[in-house]
DNA sequence: AGCCGATTTTTTGCATTCATTTTTTGAGAA
DNA sequence: TTCTCAAAAAATGAATGCAAAAAATCGGCT
């Protein structure tokens, strides 16, 4: 099993989402977090008892906290057979890249109504950032600008539901993002580039609608790329 | 305390609507629709053992359920301090109309894609109905119509995720939406027909883009009579 | 009389326990 | 050997029990 145990004093307060004025649930965080990062194998089983013991805790809270979870989608809760890491068809693939294509869509829409220059000077800026990195063929540092870029768009919102939504859908595709984005997505890296030079000229513009169409069509192209790489 | 009690024979075993292959959790389908349909007061305290009593179960399953529903928005969970039903503030509003609007506009994108001329027909067939209803002013088969027409779209869209996220948001603001729709909707009666108009003309010629703008725009303004509704 | 603080009561959070259900293991037969 | 079926073992779903925290009650003080 490659569960691996946890650091007993690092429990993440986490930058939560919507942290509200959280309780012990950082559990939920923790899990959440140890289920993303892809500790457990896909659609593996589950056992309360192993996790119990890798976090220390009783079952009770375990398993409220697995509730949460499959309510969120990120695992499977079959009666009386246990947990498993929900594993992600083509179907839902396809499913949760439109989702997200259209939450950043929303995202762009919205930012455009209420952002201000200096943030979109910091977009600007974390762009070229992106770009030098284009330049030098650096994936993983590219990749990290954009997820900042798209982070960003969404903070400028100014929707704390949108970007607790947009949180949540983006851990439940993370992994796949992540394999497909430094496989599949270094063949239209360039094609990629000027996406993100429209996305910022739409956004200098205030152009709402507009960005709204290309932020759609990224994602849908980012599908592709992903379809492509599970293929 | 301003919690009414419920009819105690009237224990819900609940036809629920989605189950899946649930379990048991019928129980969180219930709690949930006991809240959305307001038989807990805004704000109001929910002790446990209140709840255990109504639905006749221990207090395990039911912080499980509590727990979900906290995770859905739909209640907050202090720690210590008990469950409560989730106010919604002015800004609650806007926020969950704009990612309702955003939901749409992507329902209606994907559904240009896909939809059928028969499944096309049938929200032809309901607009017209509603449109019957829009001349007899008879305000509530009008709002059944309207809200069906909806469903249609994101039905057509082709994409559980989806449904099932606006189905959520939905619950979140419906009793808000209710009385919104009951009391302001009236003013803008004629304008709200056209934009449906509007909305069935694009979706003829499956206009995606365009159709994602209307419903968006749609949804802004129900919103904006919803907030007027408030103040 | 009104207000503040301590004690009692209730409630929450979690661990433990119990009854079912499922899964595994093992024995016997084809 | 392999298949089937039964018994044992383990895991799940839910109730109960217990410690800690909050709320409510009561007594003392200004």
């Amino acid at each position: 099993m490659e569960i691996q145990p946890i650091e007993p004093g690092a429990t993440p307060a986490a930058a939560a989402p919507r942290p509200a004025i959280s309780l012990h649930d950082g559990l939920v965080t923790a899990l959440r977090d140890y289920i993303v990062e892809g500790n457990l194998a896909d659609g593996a089983r589950i056992p309360e008892r192993l996790l119990c013991d890798r976090f220390g805790i009783s079952r009770t809270p375990l398993r409220e906290a697995l509730k949460v979870l499959a309510a969120e989608g990120l695992i499977d809760l079959l009666p009386n057979r246990g947990a498993r890491v929900r594993e992600l068809s083509a179907e839902d693939l396809r499913e949760l890249f439109d989702v997200m294509g259209g939450l950043e869509a929303l995202a762009g829409r919205l930012a455009c109504e209420r952002i201000s220059d200096a943030e979109i000077a910091e977009i600007e800026q974390t762009h070229h950032e992106m770009y030098r990195f284009y330049l030098r063929r650096e994936m993983h540092g590219y990749f990290q600008c954009n997820q900042a870029i798209h982070r960003m768009i969404v903070e400028a919102a100014g929707n704390a539901t949108l970007s607790a939504t947009y949180a949540s859908f983006a851990g439940r595709i993370r992994r796949v993002r992540y394999s497909a984005n430094l496989a599949k997505e270094r063949d239209r890296w360039g094609e990629a580039m000027r996406e993100h030079e429209a996305i910022l000229d739409a956004l200098r513009r205030r152009a709402g609608s507009e960005l709204s169409d290309i932020l759609f069509q990224h994602l849908r192209n980012k599908r592709k790329a992903a379809q492509a790489e599970v293929a």
